[in-house]
DNA sequence: TAAAAAAATCTTGAAAATCAAAGTATTTCT
DNA sequence: AGAAATACTTTGATTTTCAAGATTTTTTTA
């Protein structure tokens, strides 16, 4: 049977647009300059309560030290302020800007149009057996990763 | 409906999770000494006719300068073999040695595995709705890269 | 056919991303 | 109080990347 090649040949040229596509929707005339890297430390800062450094790196799966690299960037770009905590004061608080966050929103809303779009062109029985290959897929790649 | 939700955080799950076992999965005992970045140029270079630069790099979407630095890499661990052309004494062929063979084979076997644990857990049925799904996903990616 | 243009690749210089290890400041433990 | 641990930054080195310039070879043109 040929589903193998046909289902592999399909994730890999779908894991490829993917990539590129992220990369060029995040670099727009208004955020022109950010980068990749920028756009996802931007999305592990959110916009919630303000986290510490080591959470964020955590987060990324980076060093402490790659982090405040890219910080120092960020904050001079003006995306991204610092604020050291009163109570511990080791501890730099991480929180976005206002361009912080609208670069933020502007990358949740990729996300959101990109979903939209996947799900006009399924009808119902479609996207649940996508999502339940997904979650297959998911569990395998946890089970690999065990070993 | 909470389908946006469910296949949103369903996408990028797997996106990270393919993205750190890849890396996790290239890198063995036996591969040590090849990074993420040698094996897709391996992956594109490929077991057949040898190819030249250009090709390459348009293949991988980059500069063919940056391909030359990659290849001397590569050249150099000796995963990869540079042959000029005769007939046209500009162009260089490449191609893999038997340790670039190898670890082509290495990597397609990774990958083998995963579609074939992928495909475990789906009937006939769904199978053929996954790939339609795929594709319909891919396609709708091409069209948002057109704008 | 000689000169100009084009093509394929390599080299160079600069920027970004990364890590490990060392350094600094602060807090916690003994 | 002194030692150990913690949170972060700095430093030095490596990798990946691009743009622009350099080299060699082929093709086009006048």
């Amino acid at each position: 049977m040929d589903s193998y090649g046909t289902l592999n040949e399909a994730l890999v040229s779908l894991f490829n647009d993917v990539m590129d596509i992220e990369q060029k929707a995040i670099i727009t005339e208004q955020f022109k300059d950010i980068t990749n890297n920028d756009m996802h430390v931007i999305d592990a800062i959110g916009i919630g309560t303000p986290k510490n450094m080591s959470t964020i790196a955590k987060e990324l799966s980076v060093t402490v030290g790659t982090l405040t690299i890219a910080m120092n960037s960020l904050v001079k770009k003006g995306y991204v302020t610092r604020q050291r905590s009163s109570e511990d004061r080791r501890v730099v608080y991480i929180s976005l800007s206002d361009k912080g966050r609208k670069a933020y929103k502007h990358h949740a809303d990729f996300h959101r149009k990109m979903i939209q779009g996947i799900m006009e062109e399924l009808d119902e029985q479609e996207l649940e057996v996508l999502v339940k290959a997904i979650h297959h897929l998911d569990n395998w790649f946890r089970e690999v990763q065990q070993k």
